[in-house]
DNA sequence: GCCAACGTTGGC
DNA sequence: GCCAACGTTGGC
């Protein structure tokens, strides 16, 4: 299983809007940056990722689950553009925040950090422990 | 609100 | 194919 991380303004789709939606889901659409998209299509069902709250908040949120492998973008109108489909699985007990990421030199390496703006971006195993940790929450 | 970093576009 | 100009994102 891989582990990726999902960034959203929580002004225009928050964690709160995401834990509605339920074990249905909805699609991780408008993602316009062909290094995000291609993330994407790399992944399987069932793979984990972060939730990530940027703008004012700045913290991992939550855990979500690829519910749907990579199709075309219902909102892009251009066969180009695809998405997954991802749900809810658990918040976090605490949010971990981008200031304590920066600083854990065991993250120093990790996209969120070294490329700020990527919106969609790999996590590797040990990262997502440790974050996981952080956040005084379950990794499985 | 500013600005640095990055991606995309288009002229040459 | 290069690079300048521009737009967008996101941290501060």
């Amino acid at each position: 299983m891989a582990y990726w991380l999902f960034k959203s303004e929580p002004s225009t789709w928050s964690w709160d809007n995401q834990i509605a939606k339920g074990d249905k889901g909805e699609e991780w659409d408008g993602v316009r940056n062909y290094q995000a998209r291609n993330f994407m299509r790399d992944m399987k069902l069932g793979d984990r990722g972060f939730f990530y709250h940027s703008q004012s908040e700045k913290a991992v949120v939550g855990i979500v689950e690829v519910c749907a492998e990579a199709h075309p973008d219902s909102k892009a109108g251009d066969p180009r553009w695809e998405c997954v489909d991802i749900k809810a699985v658990r918040p976090f007990a605490r949010p971990v925040t981008l200031e304590q990421i920066k600083s854990d030199p065991r993250l120093a390496e990790m996209v969120l950090v070294k490329n700020s703006r990527l919106s969609v971006q790999p996590v590797s195993v040990d990262e997502w422990k440790i974050i996981c940790a952080l956040g005084q929450t379950a990794a499985d």
